[in-house]
DNA sequence: TGTTATGATTTTACTTGTAAAGTCATAATA
DNA sequence: TATTATGACTTTACAAGTAAAATCATAACA
């Protein structure tokens, strides 16, 4: 039913239309990201299709064309082949040899395997941060947490998964380690569109607020070791509300591209 | 002195035979790397790569080229480029805009940042691997800590690097992975020409060896977060010896292209 | 002598072209 | 009907070409 190829009539010399298989919508999203401030195009293919991925508009399992993405971004296919090949080592697209890039399916296995890894970074980074770290620094994070609090009081479960990142992210930043900080940043990047796609699925995250409560605690007593601990543990808890969200969804997104064709 | 530029002559239409900054040796070296089983071009330049530098065939800051590159593995500039953009983002190279890639000086900064990266993912592979190892497993680990101390016996400090590498690298296998796997693999991977330009000024390495056979007993008894700590600070002495013997070096070698150019 | 200007040269950054391999719809066949 | 064969089409994988930018040696000049 959702088979949107025209059969090709014997005339059909006139150019298709339909040779993409995404819609205006996800196509204006990737074409009107600010990508200004950068002036390497692969850097600018890069961030616009790591966005559609994180935010869902490039579904798991959706194909990634590079002649398509040349022609949606404005540039040619070399330097989006580019921003492909390192998407791929980082985890995001997958490379099918000689059909394709794909975006990374979203199951469990996977995710699993990435909270693996950012438990262990996230865990150092807390230690490390904690040395490091100025007074200013943790009233910045105590900010965020205020912030958090405020975003649960209305609700506003989207504006509580911006913060929580960024309260994660400003302590890897804390830990001034930019190799550190490169591989977080792709890693546990992933795992915010899971996060996004079980929203409504978690219990309210009251409890992950008090973890942080405890952890700027512990980081203001200088107690590196406990900051690890518990940042592992915290990642550890929030893992596994993902991942029985995740089991209790529709099997699983493949290939769902959410087209809207012209009338 | 060591300016092997050809002063450019008014009569040079001749075609110029070093336009290459790299001698015979390097050259071979890349180019006889058996990577006949990989099929796809990019890959196989990124391992010639990659082993060369590993190797400090292209020492600290050496530029790479792209065409020369292609010319020497014999393809064209396009898989090059993709294997030194993915070795971009792993670290081993670095871009200079417009000015092309040189190899990553090798800089104490540097490789604390890559330390503490490796100690955390090290650590929590032995914390995972602790209870995935099966007996045999087990036993090949210790097999590999018995080569360890015949290659001590015999001095053979080239043969002990090597067998440190595969003790850790399969640790990391038995945690089951991959992308644990993949990070590791690549950043650890960045500390053996640490090592092996700091080979013969550090202490000998006997202690590593009784820290091996602890790690070992305590997979043994199924304790996964001694494992971890005991990785984590086993790592974090092996650095301190690396980064105390770098600075006892001679500066730092950067741009020191060991030509050898013809008579 | 020291400093600035200049132009040839090198190298990337990006565009474009092409062959081979895989896909898929349709037709032929048992 | 079920299965296999066929061929048009799509898409990567790789090659090759070009323009802009940076470099460096040399020359002009104060």
């Amino acid at each position: 039913m959702n088979n949107q190829k025209t059969p090709q009539t014997i005339d059909s010399n006139v150019k298709r239309l339909d040779q993409s298989d995404l819609s205006l919508a996800v196509r204006s999203f990737l074409s009107n990201l600010d990508v200004n401030g950068e002036s390497r195009l692969p850097q600018r293919a890069y961030l616009a299709v790591r966005h559609a991925i994180r935010h869902l508009q490039l579904p798991p399992g959706q194909t990634v064309l590079e002649r398509e993405m040349a022609e949606i971004l404005g540039m040619s296919r070399t330097p989006v082949r580019e921003s492909l090949v390192r998407l791929e080592t980082e985890g995001w697209v997958r490379l099918m040899p000689r059909r394709g890039f794909i975006v990374a399916p979203l199951v469990a296995d996977d995710l699993q395997q990435i909270y693996e890894v950012v438990e262990a970074l996230d865990g150092v980074a807390g230690r490390l941060a904690t040395g490091r770290a100025t007074h200013q620094e943790l009233n910045q994070l105590e900010h965020l947490i205020e912030e958090q609090e405020k975003a649960l009081e209305l609700n506003d479960l989207l504006a509580w998964t911006e913060l929580d990142d960024q309260f994660h992210n400003y302590i890897v930043d804390l830990a001034q380690n930019p190799r550190l900080r490169g591989i977080v940043d792709s890693q546990s990047d992933q795992l915010y569109r899971a996060r996004l796609y079980t929203i409504g699925l978690r219990p309210k995250p009251t409890r992950s607020v008090t973890e942080h409560k405890a952890i700027l605690a512990v980081m203001r007593a200088g107690e590196p070791e406990a900051v690890r601990t518990m940042l592992q543990s915290h990642r550890y808890r929030a893992r596994n509300e993902i991942l029985d969200a995740l089991q209790s969804m529709p099997p699983l997104p493949e290939e769902t591209g959410n087209n809207e064709t012209f009338p």
